[in-house]
DNA sequence: CAATTAAAAGACTTTTTTGTCTTTTAATGA
DNA sequence: TCATTAAAAGACAAAAAAGTCTTTTAATTG
């Protein structure tokens, strides 16, 4: 479904949420042991996400990544959209260049529902949900 | 959402059935003008799905690929589980090892309903109904 | 301002996926 | 039975994705 990029960059956005919702900043070994993820990737991973304004970030002492209240609110779809592009939004179920409602292929009105629930999950769902849940311990990041 | 393999195993199969509906068999090189594919990577593929039981074969003069009346019942899952496995029914989508219903990922809710839409589409769904809306030019395999 | 801390940047490697080419095996029919 | 045809098998190559490592830049604090 999600390229492992983009699985990261969910997880870590979750965490980095959770962490710096008092306002401090979390580092990227942190971040890796935290949603246990090979620390280099993920920084790579952030930094893209970072030029995107996708994510916060600060260099020195005291350091590191945090999202601000409008942070919180970004949809899964952004992330989703800034790490792997909008194929899972639009491309063909069958890899096809021209498949459209006017030329459809063999899965398209198969696919339509499909795609329009998951596209509707992703623009509905906000990282700062998901955080709250994980607050509440109904949902997990990790084996711990 | 499919491999690549995966995608072209798919048309290959809805146009094995469709070229091979009067009983003859047919060679993998029209397959592969058929569905827009490298001719020596679909043989691969196809090779692997004879092996599976997937589809049917036969070498020399007059030989190639075909499906009887059983292979035109072959669903989607059938084919999709042969080639990608069965991630897309039942992986975590963040990508965890550990996610159930006991211990959810964040996302594990948000993908119940999708997960299980996806399974009753590749379930129900038979190559010999897909290659019958074809024959009617209501869906397309390739830009003709 | 110098030492320290932590992210940014970028080169590099490994693994997986996708794609290509050549040789072998099996079936057909003259 | 021999030439021909077409899939099977398997080695190989290219491209993309995933992961690692080193150097540079920027912020903080004493």
């Amino acid at each position: 479904m999600f390229s492992k990029t983009c699985e990261y960059a969910i997880r870590a956005m979750i965490f980095i949420a959770q962490q710096s919702k008092d306002g401090s900043r979390v580092g990227i070994k942190d971040i890796a042991k935290g949603i246990d993820s090979p620390e280099h990737f993920i920084a790579k991973i952030l930094q893209d996400l970072g030029r995107k304004g996708v994510v916060q970030s600060l260099k020195g002492p005291t350091g590191g990544f945090y999202l601000d209240n409008s942070g919180r609110k970004t949809t899964l779809a952004t992330i989703v959209k800034a790490v792997d592009g909008d194929d899972i939004f639009s491309g063909c179920g069958l890899g096809l260049k021209q498949c459209s409602d006017k030329h459809p292929c063999p899965l398209h009105h198969e696919f339509i529902n499909i795609r329009k629930d998951i596209t509707n999950m992703l623009n509905k769902t906000k990282v700062g949900d998901l955080q709250e849940q994980l607050d509440k311990k109904l949902t997990f990041l990790r084996r711990d």
